[in-house]
DNA sequence: TGCTTATATGTTAATATGTTCATATATAAA
DNA sequence: TTTATATATGAACATATTAACATATAAGCA
């Protein structure tokens, strides 16, 4: 790992990770990736699959790709969501493991 | 690494996960974080050091607290902060270097 | 006790966030 | 071209969050 120990952040790398955080932040955007984990999935079947209406997945999905935490790929109308950032994923399975163990 | 494959996260585990994401999902939060990594800090020292007006420090301190992030411990008149939780200062130093990195 | 320093707290105002509804767009099939 | 299905978007609303100010509390010392 590398040494971050300057007395502050650069604004930058501040704002990138509060953003990411700040995107990890939220039960609907944790359960939407959590369920990527397993598998790519489109807007209905995470709509269907969490009851939560397809306005609010299209919503947070566009948070999410707005961040390049997902992608997507096409299949006629459907588009089939999955993870686009190994790392950050890593780091929410991580925390995920911690939480359920506390 | 545990298996968290369900399809679903337990209402407990997600508040804990979504919980602590926010409370790295701020930008003033995280440079207090950051500054701790090196060393136990007073209230006063980080406001001067961060610029940030004492009673903001404060209350995010409590905030961090209140999750168990710091702890601190008194000298005199003096309270001294320092990280409680090891495993998520760990993820935050990892999103840094991430970040840093892009 | 009264004074000083360090920290905490209550309140408020501005801003950000998340969800919903209604509607728009895009693709494919009839 | 019409229709159906899947997804995206915009506006409105309620709620949450943040920082600031003023003030309160706590500890040590003259």
């Amino acid at each position: 790992m590398e040494n971050n120990s300057s007395e502050d952040l650069d604004s930058e790398t501040l704002f990138i990770v509060s953003q990411t955080f700040k995107a990890l932040g939220d039960p609907t955007r944790i359960r939407i990736l959590h369920l990527l984990f397993k598998k790519e999935c489109s807007v209905n079947k995470i709509a269907e699959t969490l009851d939560i209406r397809q306005s609010t997945v299209s919503h947070q999905l566009r948070f999410l790709k707005n961040l390049r935490l997902v992608k997507n790929r096409r299949e006629g109308t459907t588009l089939y969501y999955s993870p686009d950032d190994e790392h950050v994923m890593l780091l929410l399975k991580q925390m995920i493991d911690h939480a359920s163990h506390s």
